[in-house]
DNA sequence: GTTAGCACTCATAACATGAAAGTGCTAAAA
DNA sequence: TTTTAGCACTTTCATGTTATGAGTGCTAAC
């Protein structure tokens, strides 16, 4: 981004309520906004000549721009940044939005669940898709083991983070009760507070050490949590045919690389990484690195659980976007957040 | 449909020949066929204008379809029957295909999840997009309750039909371990074998009649329960952006309707409800009432444990699709299923 | 400093044109 | 009788042309 003169990030009033005019304008029309339009539909109290006079210095300092020479302006992404920051006013979430949030996300479930139903909820009602980056570093709070029958066992694996995980285990012979709750005493004597990623190395550990006796069960448990682990729970994307809607997808062509690109983990991990700031990270068209996100803007939150951030959940839209709802609804869910997580562990510290 | 006069329905070799050839040659191109074509591709030893009477006649017949006066043909849906039920040769599938279903679907998880990873895999070796249809008649196998922390709950559901639900509980009160474990056993035995969709009605009668002295543990129970079961968890669309690739959704607002028209649970859920006989069932364009489906066909596997059906996997797609290698792959799926699922409960009768 | 007026630019839609693809039909060939 | 070569015909698609309209920048007057 360059960096013009130090006064062009002062804009005076006029400037202010025409660029914030332009911005909201597209934002709702997606078309390129003249001066005709400005002084019928927001009643700024100058003629058509003024206000082409003063996006042609809005232009100028590069805060709009013209997709060819007889259309409106649109907002540049430091159009949009100087809005984000400067002139977009914090939007209430309307009530409907606000009871349907509440309905979906109730907190019956686990984390992870937790998680995939916000994303889902925050797709639905910005009508944009999201995506889920869980956090991968996340301890082992302990391991239960259900006999389903004979000889086929559930294990049950908890996280400190709060996610539930569970897998079968079929076995070639008959297990005792007995077993299987010394197995489970064991097993959480040397697993608890073991990185899961790590989980089934220092099961290995544990069966060539000490459990030489449990093996024909141990084996196949192990097998288990080790295709449960390696399994790629890092991302998710909800509800991507919502882009379908908007006009800057009218083109199936268009559609398809942003789906692509969209589901292309490094673009997507890199930039989600780098976007947090407090909470909440936005990044508008090429103020990412990342030139196929050049015309996209993303937005995501962070979430934490007893300090420690367990997961993003990241709103990827065009840079066209309602950005006081969106960040009205993520500072909603947030909050929703800081209470469900919350409670969890009041006793534990 | 029409049926026409008898002798119809059977084709002389030449005309098998070329009805065979226009099929397989649009579903590979999706552009109409012409006579040409099909000598210079197919090197049927006819001349371009043989082809061109007997296309005429196939098409006077109802088996072929021309878009416009000076178009090829392309294939009707009893064009698309015939085919399917008399011409087409089952494939092999290829040895790609087949390693990346035996690595995707593994057995380690629940049924739901390895029916979730089948849709998905089908859908990414097909590049279709699949709907699972899960059989809600589940019976309740066994509850178990984990105490996670004083106050916090797990409660482990298994269905026989070998589904795993879990939720938690939040307390209000410390409950001590022996509280549980009563509680575990008496739920137990009241409730093993209800219905999963009766499963919060009969908790409530539970609560009601004996167990009163529990209720400050067992409301909250019962609460999660209940918000768990009456999730709907009968639908899951795996893959919708995979339409983006067809031609048939080069214009987005095709594209926009086909994902509303398979979000819409009524007309997907009816066909498919109709469409099994046998394992399979194939519905082909207007061969489904529902009008909005007339250019759609739906491939549907039904999948069986313990000889009860419990859920659907069905590839929804244009009628224009490679129906041998569809078949192919539902087939060696449900191949799979059939180990997969068999082992479960050898010893349970 | 603001605004009316006007010449100018460019996108879009409507229409015309020509080439390409593919047909159906006729008459000759096998 | 069946097959095929040849040709007139139809329609789509791509291209080119033109007219319209939205919106601008600039100038001169207010």
């Amino acid at each position: 981004m360059k960096v013009l003169k130090g006064d062009c990030m002062n804009l005076d009033d006029r400037k202010k309520k025409i660029l914030s005019s332009v911005v909201e304008d597209y934002i709702s029309s997606a078309e390129p906004v003249g001066s005709k339009t400005l002084v019928d539909k927001y009643h700024l109290e100058y003629s058509s000549a003024t206000i082409r006079n003063e996006m042609k210095l809005l232009e100028e300092e590069g805060f709009l721009e013209q997709p060819h020479i007889s259309a409106g302006r649109i907002p540049s992404t430091k159009g949009y940044r100087y809005y984000v920051d400067n002139l977009m006013k914090e939007q209430k979430l309307s009530m409907v939005d606000i009871s349907y949030i509440d309905n979906s996300i109730t907190g019956f479930g686990d984390t992870e669940k937790l998680l995939e139903q916000a994303a889902d909820v925050i797709s639905k009602i910005l009508l944009r898709p999201t995506v889920l980056t869980l956090k991968q570093q996340d301890l082992l709070e302990n391991i239960k083991i259900v006999k389903v029958s004979d000889k086929l066992l559930l294990i049950i694996i908890l996280s400190q983070n709060g996610t539930v995980k569970d897998c079968f285990a079929k076995l070639t012979d008959v297990v005792q009760d007995q077993i299987i709750d010394e197995l489970t005493e064991v097993l959480n004597q040397s697993l608890v507070g073991t990185p899961l990623e790590n989980l089934s190395l220092v099961l290995n550990n544990v069966i060539a050490k000490e459990l030489n006796n449990f093996s024909f069960v141990l084996d196949k448990i192990c097998e288990s949590i080790k295709y449960e682990m390696e399994k790629d729970c890092k991302k998710l994307n909800a509800n991507v045919e919502t882009i379908l809607d908007l006009p800057e997808f009218s083109d199936a062509e268009k559609a398809k690389n942003f789906v692509n690109m969209i589901s292309t983990k490094e673009i997507i991990d890199d930039t989600i990484e780098k976007a947090i700031s407090n909470d909440l990270g936005i990044i508008i068209g090429s103020e990412s690195k990342e030139v196929m996100l050049k015309d996209c803007s993303i937005i995501s939150l962070d979430i934490q659980k007893n300090k420690k951030h367990i997961g993003k959940i990241s709103v990827i839209s065009p840079k066209r976007l309602d950005y006081s709802k969106t960040i009205s609804t993520l500072k909603y869910i947030n909050s929703k957040f800081k209470n469900l997580l919350l409670n969890d562990k009041e006793e534990g510290g």
